[in-house]
RNA sequence: GGGGGUAUAGCUCAGUUGGUUAGAGCGUCUGCUUGACAUGCAGAAGGUCGCAGAUUCGAAUUCUGCUACUCCCACCA
């Protein structure tokens, strides 16, 4: 045994044992602190992990999300780039506040009665008790972040950048404030951003009703409603200007019903004539249309309900106090009652959920403070441009269709728990009077004659400054030594739910804010402003159902469970491997399984490495140094075969990093390793091991292959990676294993020619041939049920002198791996033994009897059969003109020859078959 | 209503710019405790590449239409 290989390797893989202590090494030796390097700044590579709330517990997608990171991190570093990864968590206003309000409920404590002060420092409690558990169980998956840069969106920098955000962008005219239309949450009693609604498809009543005409008694007009109980709050009806049904009433009223009024009926082109009656009833303080066709004819606006979602007194006695699904009940009653019901349809519409609450929102009259989104255009240039790549690209056409379309953004809310809306208005001014707002970080010098907006801002409005604020930015224009170094980070990796929320207003904040103010940017303003180069979508992760993981469905397993039971590396490259491109993800335990059990492969091949021993005494920490331990002359067929197959899989390798290809990364390594080294160079180079003058040379390529594969492996599988590398002694005590660049395919190649071993090519095309040859052996005999007997006698009938050379100098090797205690080279014997066309001629295997002829001519049959479609369909494309005229030389030559081998194999099958349709000869076996 | 995505073996997915007989993992079947590994090895079965057209010497791959499933966006009450 190697001197260095100074630890036995156990018999078997105990991830828990390796990846606790490995994690400790490496924070130990504070192996994932981000260093930047002023004079190189082209080493820098940056991640930010996207924040997860203080309320999330760890589930399936941060695994996936980051085991990526951490992958794109860990090659980073491996390259020698200065790596950062930075943690972080997000205060995550309305999931917080709600969680904490609901805790405090059970003692029958509001935040009211206990005040806004006690509140946040309540909720400030409980986030520091539980907001950091889920960057813990991270570790546990191995991630390698700067832990000590852990930022929080709360922190006082962090804030402090936020509110100077909003303050410059009130002085850029970015800002407003206004009574609007919202969306209003009554379950969380604050109003949302239009990106917080989700619509959900929704089995409603449309009923169908009519209202009286004033001025022509007895003369109704038909309307359509889903709500109402919106009716007291009605105070026109409308319809289409060009609708001739109705031109006659315009101008006229009708009745609304209750409480009974005049309302004028009015004509505006929102109102679609085809659907329904054609008239619309307007309820402008509980609809977005209505609102605006509200404001266009100037009607008054009657708010019925209160903000829990009650009606209030001028939904009038029947109503008041009712919940508002209850109260439409009673509206419809009061409808029918009044003869004014004409039907109820069963309806089905699409209605905004609160994605918090998950109750329908209530379009709300309120004030609020909105922004205007700035830099738009150079958003959408950034991401047309290429300046940001976005992968899938697919999802471009998503982000700009949303930039197209863009909506301000309403950024208030009324919750305690957040930044605090930097504004104050004089106490008894109008606050829709810019004279009266004093809107900056410190507050006003009188403060006693001034109150502060009681509103906190949207969660995404401070996570939108994720890329600069964690790099040290504190206002517009700010530059640091790091923000010079990392910024632009190198690739975000999210969730495509978040591109608009935030990925797309992260990059309108870099435009915005990082650099001088401007108005419009040119193109390498753009590119220095980019909060980052990359973004990778990863995939949703759902149950094999397709249903998305959540704890009511109870689909979703404990990650930290998984991580026990599997190993994380196991986990990691389970995850890895059946993460399709840009798709959603079915995630079920077996599908995982595949990763642990690839370890436990990888340890007992290294194991195997290892108890095969070898002389070598000098240190094997690089290629060279193992390279230098092979003798050129003792390398076989095998070794050239294996060793540019390395080459090949880390050329791949590195052409799938640079492409985000993780499922050609993963694909590869399993390729590599499982097939091509442990299925079939171990097997085949056993014997070598086994004998003295071989045993260093085998070795050594053994070492080239385990040593680069480890280093292609790590990103992916840090730990047992790490263990591994150690325990073969491929580096010193104290090195790791992620301070080590592998070599490129290139490099192996010539240091391998430095050290005299030129791959052969004609050596590898030899290897195929035998694996080809290999297999159909052992197939031969398997169906034979011989599979597992060893003393099979296999008689090869050469098709060439060469084909004869080439078994007989392998005679040893094909005996052992096919399971024979003969190779016999002659003519095929004349009785009906099974037999098979091989590249090297015709196999026989001699059987004692017994064999199950009809089941082998059949199969013959269904060969030939095959052989025979394949003939005619390349016969016919070598007699098409067409095809002779027009392919290219290559494809044509390609063509003939495979149509030359085709007709033997089908001659020599014909052949096989027909031997088996004449009775067996008495003496049994024939041998020359 | 608008815009994506997907459709390939029983299941989950690969399939690079069109090119020789479409691959993998899981599952299934058969055999095997082979001196690293049963979380393993050997072998096998299993596919009209959603449907219909078009382009081409040649289509899983390009184009058109259709169908099914799915996601996102949207002010039809």
């Amino acid at each position: 045994m190697p001197e260095n290989v100074s630890h036995e390797i156990p018999k078997t893989y105990e991830p828990q044992a390796v990846e606790a202590h490995w994690y400790q090494r490496w924070i130990d030796a504070d192996c994932f602190r981000a260093v930047l390097d002023a004079a190189r700044p082209e080493r820098a590579f940056a991640i930010m992990m996207p924040p997860p709330n203080v309320t999330g517990v760890l589930h399936m997608g941060h695994l996936l999300n980051n085991t990526i990171q951490d992958v794109l991190v860990r090659r980073a570093r491996q390259k020698g780039m200065a790596a950062l990864w930075l943690p972080g968590t997000d205060h995550a206003g309305i999931a917080t506040q709600s969680r904490v309000e609901k805790e405090l409920r059970k003692n029958g404590v509001t935040r009211h009665t206990l005040g806004r002060e006690k509140f946040v420092a309540a909720v400030a409690d409980w986030r520091d008790k539980h907001g950091g558990i889920i960057l813990d169980q991270l570790k546990k998956l191995g991630a390698s972040c700067d832990w000590s840069r852990k930022i929080h969106t709360l922190d006082p920098d962090y804030s402090q950048s936020v509110l100077q955000t909003f303050v410059t962008l009130y002085q850029r005219g970015y800002i407003y404030r206004g009574r609007r239309m919202v969306n209003w949450c009554p379950v969380s009693l604050t109003g949302l951003s239009d990106e917080e609604v989700i619509m959900k498809p929704q089995r409603s009543v449309f009923y169908r009703m009519r209202y009286e005409i004033v001025e022509h008694p007895n003369e109704f007009v038909e309307i359509g409603t889903t709500r109402p109980e919106t009716i007291p709050g009605d105070t026109a009806v409308a319809v289409n200007p060009a609708d001739t049904r109705y031109a006659h009433l315009i101008g006229k009223h009708v009745w609304r019903p209750f409480p009974r009024a005049k309302i004028p009926i009015v004509a505006d082109p929102l109102v679609e004539k085809d659907f329904g009656s054609g008239v619309l009833k307007v309820t402008p303080a509980h609809d977005k249309v209505d609102f605006e066709i509200g404001r266009r004819h100037k009607l008054e606006v009657l708010d019925v309900m209160n903000p829990d979602g009650t009606m209030n007194a001028l939904a009038g006695d029947d109503l008041a106090g009712l919940d508002r699904f209850d109260a439409r009940t009673v509206a419809a009653e009061k409808l029918r009652s009044l003869g004014l019901l004409i039907k109820e349809e069963p309806y089905e519409n699409n209605v905004g959920y609160s994605e918090r609450a998950d109750v329908p929102v209530e379009p709300r009259l309120s004030e609020q403070w909105f922004i205007r989104y700035p830099k738009v255009e150079e958003a959408k240039r950034a991401v047309t441009e290429g300046v940001i790549c976005l992968h899938p690209e697919r999802w471009k056409k998503v982000y700009l269709h949303w930039l197209n379309n863009v909506q301000d953004w309403c950024i208030s809310r009324q919750l305690w728990w957040g930044h605090r809306i930097p504004v104050w208005y004089k106490k008894d001014a109008d606050r829709n009077d810019p004279a009266a707002c004093h809107v900056a970080i410190e507050p006003p010098a009188d403060p006693e004659n001034w109150e502060q907006d009681t509103d906190v801002l949207d969660t995404w409005a401070s996570s939108w400054l994720w890329c600069l604020s964690t790099l040290g930015w504190q206002k517009p224009g700010d530059t640091t030594p790091e923000l010079n170094f990392w910024y632009p980070t190198s690739v975000l990796v999210t969730a495509p739910e978040i591109i608009f929320l935030w990925v797309a207003r992260m990059i309108i904040a870099g435009l915005e804010f990082h650099g001088p103010e401007k108005n419009t940017l040119t193109d390498a303003e753009i590119r220095a402003r980019i909060p980052f180069q990359n973004v990778y979508f990863n995939g949703i992760v759902r149950d094999t159902q397709g249903r998305k993981m959540s704890k009511s469905l109870g689909n979703s397993p404990e990650p930290l469970d998984l991580i026990a039971r599997f190993g994380a590396d196991g986990i990691r490259l389970g995850l890895l491997s059946i993460a399709p491109k840009g798709q959603d993800i079915l995630f079920d335990e077996e599908r995982i399984a595949p990763g642990r059990n690839f370890c436990n492969k990888l340890w007992n091949a290294a194991r195997f490495r290892q108890m095969s021993g070898g002389k070598n005494t000098t240190p094997a920490t690089s290629l060279a140094a193992l390279a230098a331990r092979i003798n050129p002359a003792l390398c076989d067929a095998n070794d050239h075969a294996i060793l540019s197959a390395l080459a090949a899989a880390t050329d791949t390798i590195n052409t799938a990093f640079d492409a985000f290809d993780f499922n050609t990364y993963t694909a590869t390594l399993h390729q590599f390793f499982r097939t091509d080294f442990c299925d079939w160079h171990i097997e085949v180079s056993k014997a070598r091991i086994q004998n003295d003058a071989t045993r260093d040379t085998a070795l050594a390529v053994y070492d080239i292959c385990l040593r680069q594969f480890l280093l292609l492996l790590h990103p992916v599988a840090p730990f047992i990676s790490e263990e591994l590398f150690h325990l073969l002694g491929y580096c010193g005590e104290n090195d790791f294993i992620q301070n080590i660049c592998p070599d490129s395919g290139e490099s192996i190649l010539q240091t391998l020619a430095t050290h005299g071993v030129t791959i052969d090519q004609c050596a590898v095309a030899d290897t195929s041939v035998l694996r080809e040859f290999i297999t159909t052996a052992r197939a031969l005999k398997s169906r034979q049920n011989l599979g597992a007997r060893k003393d099979s006698r296999l008689i090869l009938t050469p098709k060439d002198t060469h084909a004869q050379a080439f078994a007989s100098a392998r005679s040893d090797m094909i005996k052992k791996l096919v399971g024979a205690s003969e190779l016999i080279f002659s003519d095929p014997p004349t009785d009906n033994n099974p037999a098979t066309p091989t590249p090297l001629g015709t196999l026989t295997l001699d059987t004692t009897g017994n064999i199950d002829t009809a089941a082998e001519k059949k199969r013959l049959s269904n060969e030939l059969q095959r052989l025979d479609n394949l003939i005619a369909a390349s016969n016919t494309k070598l007699a098409n003109p067409a095809f002779l005229a027009k392919a290219p030389p290559a494809i044509l030559a390609g063509a003939r020859a495979q149509l030359a081998d085709l007709l033997s194999r089908r001659d020599e099958l014909a052949r096989l078959l027909a031997s088996m349709n004449r009775p067996p000869s008495p003496e049994g076996t024939t041998a020359p």
